[in-house]
DNA sequence: ACATGTATGTTACATGTGTAACATGAGTCA
DNA sequence: TGACTCATGTTACACATGTAACATACATGT
């Protein structure tokens, strides 16, 4: 699964805080911050359920929303990438450096320090 | 000044480690690593001659490129975008963290720190 | 003078991403 | 039932990026 864009990161965050939700949802959320057009934000929603970033169903007749992979996967992931290109650091990560982003809970740093530092069957 | 690419960045580090150089010769250095044909390695510095990432002059005949920023520059302001984006850390950078990155030497590291963590003039 | 290599300039095309409008169909209210 | 609203489907266009070929000009050996 490839790694989201900027924007797309953006609506993943709005997901995660609650799913699923449909487009008008994310739209009141993330529209005003992104300056984003409903069309826009629909345009990228599309896009992330092609690329299986996002799931779609249907609840009460209409579209929602979901996320496929939990916060700390997606984040791990980025944080891989990141990592290994900027800095090359291809060992393990110091996570505990970023516990101060309010990003993750607790529960969340531990399952986003096994998948960096110990797991490795990306999919 | 925009961030680089994967690609960019790239070439970029192999013109820190010695610049300035020719696309010839970056293409040595870059190329089987990326597998790039000559091709690819010149669109992509010119490119990065638009976007001001490089600087190009003329030495001995030939034309040779130059990154117009420090590495720890050009680092801090990657690693600044990403931490805001990825996981909203706004505040200082635990840059220690980093330091078995063999990206940087101590100097650097020094350099790159006051750029994340006091000064804040961009450019 | 010609062929050949090397450097440089120019152009091309696919895919990804930002950003959005237009069209259509179903429900609702007057 | 006609006008409107809302959800959804479809299409568009520009710019960035990955990836490269074609064309031309200069130097150099024969």
């Amino acid at each position: 699964m490839s790694q989201p864009s900027k924007s797309e990161l953006a609506i993943l965050k709005a997901l995660w805080s609650e799913a699923p939700l449909s487009a008008r949802e994310i739209q009141e959320k993330v529209g005003p911050q992104l300056e984003w057009s409903f069309s826009t934000t629909r345009t990228t929603l599309s896009r992330m359920v092609e690329k299986t970033l996002l799931q779609l169903d249907t609840k009460h007749g209409v579209r929602v929303y979901t996320p496929v992979q939990s916060k700390a996967r997606t984040l791990s992931g980025v944080m891989r990438e990141f990592f290994d290109t900027v800095l090359e650091m291809k060992g393990p990560l110091p996570t505990a450096a970023f516990h101060d982003s309010e990003m993750l809970s607790e529960e969340e740093w531990l399952e986003l320090d096994h998948l960096l530092n110990e797991s490795h069957d990306d999919d």
